[in-house]
DNA sequence: CTATTTTGCAGGAAAATTTCCTTTTCACCG
DNA sequence: CGGTGAAAAGGAAATTTTCCTGCAAAATAG
């Protein structure tokens, strides 16, 4: 009677399913056609497949990533926030504002010392300073701020391997 | 004389060129015909531009993003890492090692007491031990680590906005 | 063990899209 | 005021997507 513990009930993927999955992470903008040939298929399946995988949501977005940089957002900075009290409300003020950032890439409520770590983007130190003093440190209940500054990117990818 | 300080001589973006990119950094399976619409031109120049963004490096990549939690990726955590020397040798081995690892989707060199931050994901807390214990703390030279488990992803995207 | 249903894939055709070529438009400059 | 060059529009061919039909293998039932 029992089932196994999935959330929407994913069907389960194949070897195939992750095959194409795995092209697919690596470009958005493959053919079906591309991605048949690359799982020896022809197009029909490959199409039914990643079809059900965008319903089920094993498929959540595809996105185009650009050169930070050559679009003037040279700077990145990795951002720890604690808030001053921790109620229900003080915490949805502050999610609210930060989804309204487009500074703030990523934020994430991590264990430890802080509450908050949020990779933030900006053009220059000025910029960033004026995010930090003006916008961040500005929403109600906002505690400690650290700053660690990212000097270099090692390894920046997105492709989870099964 | 001077020119503006760029790294590769891009051409510099337009208008246009931007509003191209905000629509493709939300859908990369987009069709032409559908960003053509957005920027109210005809097929042709946005495909050029499209084109020479790419060619120029602006647009970095096209991927697809995966709901992590559904392919057996359910547990991030952010690990901070520092060497116990600093010679040329000692960091290149250690990058060399992270690239290769694919648990590892981030390295970024930080400002700080440590010098590495990593982004990791594994399928469990058994794995994530076994990446530490095993692969991690095996490359030559690493020293200190710590890891902040993530509770949750309050916001994630890469939508650079101009 | 055979019949039947189901599931997944191949092949083909229509619709849509990409991509290339030619023509047109517009702005700038001589 | 026409010349020149850059960028966009329009059109057409090639490619791709997407849907339909049919087939084969596996699963299920009798």
């Amino acid at each position: 009677m029992a089932k196994a513990p999935q959330k929407e009930e994913t069907p389960a993927l194949d070897r195939i399913d992750l095959e194409i999955l795995k092209l697919l992470q690596q470009n958005a903008r493959a053919t079906i056609k591309e991605i048949a040939a690359g799982v020896h298929l022809s197009t029909t399946p490959v199409h039914e497949r990643i079809k059900r995988m965008e319903e089920s949501g094993v498929i959540r977005q595809y996105v185009t990533l650009l050169n930070a940089s050559k679009v003037g957002k040279g700077l990145m900075v990795i951002c720890y926030v604690s808030l001053r009290q921790h109620s229900r409300h003080a915490g949805d003020k502050f999610i609210k504002s930060i989804l309204e950032m487009n500074e703030v890439l990523e934020c994430l409520t991590i264990s430890g010392e802080f509450d908050f770590l949020l990779k933030v983007v900006a053009a220059n130190m000025d910029e960033y300073y004026h995010f930090h003093v003006n916008k961040l440190s500005a929403i109600e209940n906002v505690g400690n701020v650290q700053s660690v500054f990212v000097m270099g990117v090692i390894k920046q990818t997105h492709q989870l391997v099964f």
